[in-house]
RNA sequence: GCCGGGAUGGUGGAAUCGGCAGACACGGGGGCCUCAAAAGCCCUUGUCCGAAAGGGCGUGCGGGUUCAAGUCCCGCUCCCGGCACCA
């Protein structure tokens, strides 16, 4: 530090009493000032380019709480930097409030849902508001609206049409508690997403969309998102869809034909049995007569198991013996047929060709009823019928009559060749995502638009006559009872069929909320619109999303549903693109103590409380500063008090920098630092590596603090360096640096806002540096620094290397074997 | 079981091109200011040896490649996440 001790002392003496920095002072004075701004509107600069920044949008349960302020608060600084960098930012907010988490609420507060929910919007739209996203509040939307949801019938209508959406009777995941069906992908572990209850089955006729229509086009879109989307969601999506290739294999089984699916139709001479799912109808089909009553006991007791209990893999196999034999379709060979539970009604086929040999299943069941085990592939291991192990390594196939001495590829390619020449079975795809379930015996959800009339079976509810309202049903009661209470509501439920004009009765299951948010993102683009869900050619414009920020916890929900429905609508030819989403960040969690909070384990932070103790900023920085984006932040490691500290050190450093009289004199220290801190915050802001941001903004902030107590020579420097921190650290601690805007003379209220103002730029010139530190290192170890110009040549730097004094008393006498230069930063001497 | 991701000081993290390990903070220690405290400011803080100068060691563990490895390769251990009788 330069300056005398009694020059320090001198600048750092107050002269008046000053004001602390008070974070909610601040945030009062500047909250009505921009509102009256209104600054983050949409479509404010003409024709420049257009960037779509977009946070998945909450449900109204309750107020804000940490989780938010994490994600919007990370979403809000990359808004608000392309804000900055010239882009027509649209950065719109929304409710998701249909749905059963904000009914299960309502109802436990013997509260209607609609009043319940928009109670809530307005409660979380006013801490929004205060936690000062840019948000561009005229796009506004709720899904509950009959505005929104008259557009997700109308969608229904279309995906109907086409094909996409329909009812059929099935076995169906059933939640006990919350007595409504749930999709395949909102069973987590065997029990229910929302509420962790135990998930049990129910046959039942329910609507579905037909997304594995899809399953090809879902997975190989995924490389459009390769480089910008998590690797971990994609990953996730490509598991839940499942494409495995293999094969159709038809075996005969009296005078029935049997499909099985397989993915290793080259041990179709190892298969010694065959195996059909036992709660599938087919087995009763095929059960000889004298097994019927094993086969049903066996049945029941199948029925009895919880998912949970069904799929833990190390369960003893069971099954029962049907009586009647499988014609092998390449072997001739008949083999006997059992039915069993380790075998799934709803994959594949229903039914599958043994190879206990290659098979651990199979070989389990064939150890436990005693069926003989071949080996056709020769893996070099052991005989699994010895090892109790099975093998499914490649190697040669034996026993395979004209497939012997082919390698595992090459018959699974020459079988399936083989089958399809001769009949019997032909090369397939098979995936694990099943078709989403979309009804609910809900209330609060969007009518499904069909009418059911005796005459004419399903009709659909005619354009003109949408939205179907939810009739009001106040003072009804709303309990969860396994039918949907639509059905209570008489007047709403009978009408005459659109079609014969006869009675008929309206469809009493509501949609699920994933249907609504599969969409949202397109509505933000024309919220107004009343001839269609979106105007496409504001949709043209805006998508697809540049940024969308959002939790892992919707990698196979809503990320997947809405990748579908983007693809149905660019089909309908109403969209563009066919990926809906160019770039993912998740978001961590903010946990406490290591945990997740939770009422139970009484380690919840309270989101108000904090902001009131600490102010929006500090906690926005806290959270930001914490860590990368995607990990999870422990609210116990990290200090709000230390950033409020730094805030104040900026306030207080833009106070004393706005009182130096105007003066053009400059310190190149500054200048060189400033620029090299705008430098690298960009790439950094560019990259999301926000925490190493904030860092970088601390150490321009100490920079300029010294050369201001060191006499503040560069006053020119000082001002415009604190105004291009400002413009930055804007995007991160929006108040303060409001603040500090206006203590640099700024007129805020006339307009002249930080966050109105340009992004900074960097002057080449000041990022080369005069000199650069050459490390000198002899056998890899630091021993000498060197100051050197940077474009110092080789030899020099060899010559100046060798003859450094650090080198030469290390180098100890021995000779160099070699000198290794990367100049100008390294030279490493290695000794004889 | 399968598929991902990870392990760096007392703590959160930085070092994203194979080139100074520990930026920036939190916490700790010491000091200045004060009647005192708070706030603020300054110094210090990986570890071991040493009074110091200086040196040794150090990025989960074991090997390897390289002049040079937190970073690349091989083999482990542990932790976190996802899927899980998916044929």
């Amino acid at each position: 530090m330069s300056g005398t001790y009694e020059q320090r002392y001198e600048m750092t003496q107050p002269t008046v009493e000053r004001e602390p920095y008070d974070p909610h002072a601040v945030q009062d004075r500047w909250l009505p000032v921009w509102d009256r701004l209104d600054l983050y509107r949409a479509g404010r600069h003409e024709g420049a380019p257009k960037k779509y920044v977009l946070d998945m949008f909450p449900y109204p349960s309750g107020d804000l709480h940490m989780g938010h302020a994490e994600a919007y608060g990370l979403c809000d600084v990359l808004a608000r930097y392309w804000m900055r960098r010239g882009f027509d930012v649209m950065h719109p907010i929304g409710w998701d409030s249909f749905g059963l988490p904000a009914e299960n609420a309502a109802i436990k507060r013997n509260e209607h849902p609609a009043t319940y929910t928009y109670a809530n919007i307005e409660t979380q739209a006013e801490s929004f508001r205060r936690y000062a996203i840019s948000f561009d509040w005229t796009r506004r939307l709720h899904t509950s609206d009959p505005e929104y949801y008259r557009w997700t019938q109308w969608l229904f209508l279309r995906f109907r049409e086409r094909g996409l959406a329909y009812r059929k009777s099935s076995a169906v995941n059933w939640c006990p508690q919350d007595q409504t069906v749930l999709a395949n992908e909102q069973v987590v572990q065997g029990a229910c997403e929302r509420c962790g209850t135990v998930v049990t089955k129910r046959d039942l006729t329910q609507w579905f969309f037909k997304v594995t229509d899809y399953a090809d086009r879902l997975l190989d879109d995924m490389e459009q998102l390769r480089d910008s989307w998590p690797s971990r969601v994609l990953k996730m999506q490509e598991n839940w869809i499942g494409r495995s290739q293999g094969a159709h294999v038809d075996f005969a089984i009296g005078t029935d034909t049997v499909t099985v699916f397989t993915t290793r139709p080259d041990t179709l001479y190892g298969a010694t049995f065959f195996v059909v799912a036992a709660d599938a109808p087919l087995a009763l089909q095929l059960c000889a007569p004298d097994r019927r009553e094993a086969l049903e006991a066996y049945r029941e007791d199948v029925r009895k198991l919880s998912d949970i209990d069904r799929q833990s893999t190390d369960r003893p196999k069971t099954g029962v013996d049907l009586g009647v034999s499988a014609l092998n379709p390449v072997t001739d060979e008949q083999i006997p047929v059992y039915a069993a539970d380790y075998v799934l009604a709803d994959y594949g086929t229903g039914a599958i060709m043994a190879v206990p040999a290659h098979d651990q299943r199979d070989l389990d069941f064939a150890r436990a009823f005693d069926l003989p085990v071949r080996v056709v592939v020769d893996t070099g291991a052991e005989d699994p019928s010895v090892t109790g192990v099975a093998t499914s390594g490649d190697g040669v196939l034996v026993h395979s009559g004209p497939y012997d001495g082919l390698r595992k590829e090459e018959a699974i390619a020459q079988v399936v060749v083989d089958l399809e020449a001769r009949g019997g079975g032909k090369g397939a795809i098979n995936y694990r995502l099943r078709d989403w379930l979309i009804s609910r015996q809900r209330f609060w959800g969007p009518p499904i638009p069909i009418v059911h009339c005796e005459a004419c079976g399903e009709v659909a509810v005619p354009d003109d006559q949408l939205p179907v309202r939810l009739p009001d049903l106040r003072g009804a009661d709303l309990k969860p009872a396994g039918t949907s209470p639509l059905g209570a509501a008489t007047e709403w439920l009978n009408v005459s069929c659109p079609s014969c004009g006869g009675p008929a009765t309206r469809d009493t299951d509501t949609m699920d909320t994933f249907v609504d948010s599969s969409w949202y993102f397109l509505r933000f683009c024309s919220p107004d619109y009343t001839d269609g869900p979106f105007d496409p050619e504001a949709v043209r414009q805006w998508m697809p999303v540049a940024q969308y920020v959002g939790g892992v916890e919707h990698a196979i929900l809503h990320l997947l549903y809405s990748r579908f429905f983007m693809k149905v609508l660019h089909d309908m030819g109403m969209v563009d693109a066919v990926e809906p989403f160019a770039a993912l960040l998740n978001q961590g969690q903010v946990i406490n103590q290591g945990k997740a909070m939770s009422k139970s384990l009484g380690n919840g932070i309270d989101l108000g409380a904090e902001l009131s103790r600490f102010g929006v900023d500090a906690v926005r920085l806290t959270m930001v500063f914490a860590g990368p984006p995607e990990d999870d932040i422990d609210w116990a490691d990290v200090s709000p008090a230390g950033s409020v500290k730094y805030l104040a050190r900026v306030a207080r450093l833009a106070e004393d920098v706005g009182e130096l009289p105007l003066s053009e004199v400059r310190d190149p220290a500054v200048d060189r630092a400033v620029a090299r801190t705008v430098d690298e915050v960009t790439r950094l802001v560019e990259g999301q590596r926000l925490n190493v941001a904030v860092a970088r903004f601390m150490e321009l902030t100490s920079t300029m603090r010294k050369s201001y107590d060191a006499g503040a020579a560069g006053v020119a420097s000082l001002r415009e360096g604190v105004a291009s921190l400002a413009v930055m650290l804007g995007c991160f601690a929006p108040y303060t640096a409001e603040e500090v805007w206006s203590r640099l003379g700024h007129d805020v209220e006339a307009g002249d806002s930080v966050h109105a103002a340009t992004w900074p730029t960097a002057e080449p010139a000041l990022l080369v540096e005069d000199t650069v530190t050459c490390v000198v290192q002899v056998a890899g170890k630091v021993r000498d620094r060197l100051e050197v110009a940077p474009d110092v040549g080789e030899d020099e730097l060899r010559e100046l290397a060798l003859a450094s004094a650090g080198g030469v008393k290390a180098l100890d006498g021995r000779g160099t074997r070699t000198v290794i230069v990367r100049a100008p930063k390294l030279v490493n001497i290695v000794p004889a």
